[in-house]
DNA sequence: GTCTATATAATGATAGAC
DNA sequence: GTCTATCATTATATAGAC
């Protein structure tokens, strides 16, 4: 039965997103949590029932507040850029070619919900997964330009593209590997996250320090194909 | 109308699927493929209806002869592995890291329906989807293997873990960047693949043969964390 | 083999009482 | 602010005529 009537707090903070259990919150804001973690579980298919029932309130009030669905999901969108952003800001320092923030998140348990609705809003394409790597690409290009001047990065001939292609390379194998080994309880995606990082450790690195080809003549067909207008 | 009395043709044999248009196929033939077409262009969500239509026949025909979605969708994956391997059989012989293999489907537009739906596939985690990528895993190992012995690869310490690693992140980026640039016209897809492969070229040519670390640093505490038991 | 008509279930959204 | 009841739509799937 869940007391309704719970504390009237001011909402529009913005709040982590956490499986139900968290009250204590305006009813408003418990319903775009419960829906945020229900998008993180089951994708963007929840139903407005279901996240209703989570939040313990009526469907209609869902509708009251939000709508529709689909300004729902916006304000889970905006919820959830506040909070990575956030999270950002927090581990700013250690970022390292945007691969830690990552293994930051699987770190946390808490935070589960969010890399979870990062994952399913990269899996749906949705507006809120181009920011979150646009973003992320942003930070790539930053990294490596100091890495570059500081001398422990080699440079390359067009960095932007090169951040893009690490950035879409890491986290599209990330959400491939999470796609096809889901989580049986989506409480475990962190330690999948954490296994499937722990597992390209060795290979990244490796590419990353040894690379992969031992003649530079695939390297050189390509500057000379790229360098002859067709 | 589309006279649905067309030729009685033996069935069963594995066509590839293509854009409705294609007739004299048995019914049953032309439901899978405009099954397969659909998926590809909207994904498993798309309804036996609109498949139905595209097809030419009722939705009830389309029950009448697989029962259910879900043994359509079945029908439609066994087909499309049968394709995909007739047409990795066709160009077995100038794969390079398994890369060239999206390469050649991007290169022919009747291959269209087939990447769409190994995509799609990939965004739902379907079977399909990890079949395709075990075999691509595979080849993968067997490409690097041969590439070692010929000295035009740099051994790896595990093997699998890199063709893994690889494979993972060359189609899990494809999978990203498809999904946050869809084509408008789905048979624009081949062709945002050709661009998408395009610009990762020198990115990741450069980082095949020149890394992208300076210093051996990081890979050997990697390698050190990973042989002391925790 | 093929169709039409319908059963059944779930969904997003609305209306109005309290 | 919150609920219950209901609508309208859509979906899969079934039944039975031709």
């Amino acid at each position: 039965m869940r007391s309704a009537k719970g504390g009237q707090n001011p909402a529009g903070s913005a709040s982590n997103a956490s499986p139900p259990g968290s009250s204590d919150l305006t009813a408003r804001a418990r319903i775009r949590d419960a829906a945020a973690f229900r998008f993180a579980v089951e994708g963007f298919g929840a139903s407005v029932r279901a996240i209703a029932s989570d939040a313990g309130v009526s469907a209609g009030l869902v509708m009251h507040h939000f709508g529709s669905k689909a300004k729902l999901r916006d304000a889970c969108d905006e919820n959830m850029l506040a909070t990575i952003r956030r999270l950002k800001r927090e581990n700013v320092a250690e970022a390292a070619a945007g691969q830690s923030l990552f293994d930051k998140f699987a770190a946390a348990e808490e935070n589960a919900a969010v890399l979870g609705y990062v994952l399913r809003s990269m899996q749906d394409g949705g507006p809120l997964a181009r920011e979150f790597i646009d973003h992320m690409v942003d930070d790539a290009v930053g990294y490596s330009r100091e890495g570059v001047a500081a001398g422990v990065i080699v440079p390359s001939r067009d960095e932007a593209a090169r951040a893009r292609y690490l950035t879409l390379s890491a986290l599209g194998a990330l959400l491939l590997e999470v796609t096809l080994n889901p989580p049986a309880d989506p409480a475990d995606l962190a330690s999948i996250v954490r296994g499937y990082l722990r597992s390209s450790y060795l290979p990244m690195l490796e590419l990353f320090t040894e690379g992969y080809l031992t003649s530079r003549r695939a390297l050189e067909d390509c500057l000379a194909y790229m360098s002859t207008p067709p």
